[in-house]
RNA sequence: GGAAGAGUGGGUGAGAGGCUGAAACCAGUCGUUUGCUAAAUGACCGUGCGAGGAAACUUGUACCGAGGGUUCGAAUCCCUCCUCUUCCGCCA
């Protein structure tokens, strides 16, 4: 959510701001509400003041005079209400400016690669797909997914399992005990405000899956992923700034209807409706949020490191980028089957964007009130984690070595074969 | 699911229709004094949205779980909802 007062002092590089994301918003239209807003409400405290006038003085021939005040109040209290909420739909629904360092573009083909590690598996036969390989184990099973549940789902099995279990353990371990962040375990399901906090709502409702809850009125949704849940701790909270920077991690189901990529990987696990993700969340004061982007995907990428397994990272141009960020990096794995590389982590600063909207604060060291600032980033993706290890650890006759850094996790097994 | 009680500022907690944006205490900020791993003391110390100002700041208004209502006037009375606590029931 950006502040109207800050756009308001520079309402034409707002616009410029905004272009660099594509989109076009009726600026004129947004001056106008503003100061409209602005009027009704100076009009509305001018009259609430000679009504507690009125009433201070205790005067019984004025209070006549006051009820119709608080008549003539109420048409422009109903009035200056409708203008903020469209005013509020506007600004709701306008996404994060690009960071300075984020080069300009339309998609993912404007992206730029800052670096490209490990070595490509080397095969002397043709590499099976993920999907082969763990069918052929007898360790994936989509059409039995598709029999109790539907499409876009899958059974995992025996040493797949354990496999999967593993990575949830090992990536845990390594940002707690590594890299200082705090394990939480959180609900699965977010209400409607928690959803708004971090930009999912009103937006993008079409990629949730709301869930029928009868009690109460605020509406649920699961969680499309644990960044919902994990920023939303400090939502509606002013934070001591000596707690900052805080950092937290959870390992969780995410769930997401990938509306809008019919046709799109239908093969395999690669887009599922349900899958594990181990996600960081970083809160901190604005100014560190490039320093601790960079430490954040310094610690996605340690784990392909220390799993042996080929990557890349680039940074999002402008028009890739997602609606809360205001600079993402994505990490791409490398998927031999595919001959190419493919996401694995996403780790995004999003600026005060998103604490604006939970009205997160800190008191800084002049004692004013300011937004802190937002980041999280998968660390990593466990569905893909998995993919990427049947397929750059496969060998010829369909097993596969388990990464070295993972036996401790798997009972020591060093190899995932058919029985 | 039944019954009872409670939600006040960063925290604890007074207030029970006008003098309350809200006592007191803790935490915090800035001083003073004595000195030294600390004590004493004074002042300041909520948030949102407006207005004025380059700014420090000044000023208006709203906010005591949320939303309505009664009243000239509501933290205080009434209604609805949410949340929490305790007791009972059910249950992994």
């Amino acid at each position: 959510m950006h502040n109207l007062k800050d756009i308001r002092n520079n309402f034409s590089k707002f616009e410029k701001d905004l272009n660099k994301r594509s989109i076009k918003i009726d600026i004129e239209n947004l001056k106008k509400l503003d100061l409209l807003n602005r009027d009704l409400i100076q009009k509305k405290e001018a009259l609430e003041k000679e009504k507690k006038e009125i009433s201070k003085s205790k005067d019984e021939n004025l209070f006549k005079k006051s009820k119709e005040i608080s008549i003539e109040l109420e048409s422009i209290s109903n009035e200056q209400k409708k203008t903020k909420i469209e005013l509020d739909l506007i600004l709701s629904n306008i996404p994060n400016i690009p960071h300075n360092d984020v080069p300009d573009g339309k998609d993912e083909n404007d992206n730029v690669e800052v670096i490209k590690k490990g070595k490509l598996p080397q095969f002397d036969f043709k590499p099976k797909s993920h999907y082969e390989l763990g069918e052929n184990l007898g360790m994936l099973n989509f059409d039995l997914a598709t029999k109790t549940t539907g499409a876009r789902f899958v059974f995992i099995e025996e040493k797949l399992a354990l496999l999967e279990r593993a990575l949830s353990n090992f990536m845990l371990d390594t940002h707690i005990l590594q890299n200082g962040y705090k394990e939480i375990s959180p609900p699965l399901i977010a209400s409607e405000n928690t959803m708004y906090g971090t930009g999912q709502l009103p937006k993008f409702e079409n990629d949730q899956f709301e869930i029928k809850f009868d009690e109460g009125l605020e509406r649920k949704f699961l969680i499309p992923t644990a960044e919902v849940i994990l920023t939303n701790i400090v939502k509606n909270k002013i934070i001591d700034q000596k707690d900052l920077p805080m950092r937290f991690v959870a390992s969780t189901p995410c769930f997401r209807k990938e509306a809008g990529s019919y046709g799109k990987d239908t093969k395999g696990m690669i887009r599922q409706h349900q899958f594990y993700k181990v996600e960081m969340v970083s809160i901190v004061e604005e100014q560190s949020c490039m320093e601790e982007l960079e430490r954040m995907t310094n610690c996605a990428t340690d784990l392909l490191d220390k799993l042996e397994l080929p990557y890349r990272k680039i940074i999002l141009c402008s028009g890739d980028m997602g609606f809360s960020a205001e600079k993402t990096y994505d990490i791409e794995v490398w998927l031999p089957s595919e001959n190419k590389y493919r996401e694995i982590s996403s780790c995004s600063s999003c600026s005060t964007f998103q604490s604006k909207r939970m009205k997160t604060r800190y008191k800084d060291k002049n004692n004013n009130t300011v937004f802190a600032g937002t980041l999280n980033g998968s660390g990593l993706a466990i569905g893909r984690t998995l993919i990427a290890i049947l397929e750059n650890y496969q060998k010829k006759d369909g097993s596969i070595i388990v990464p070295k850094i993972l036996r401790p996790y798997m009972n020591n097994l060093e190899t995932l074969s058919a029985k």
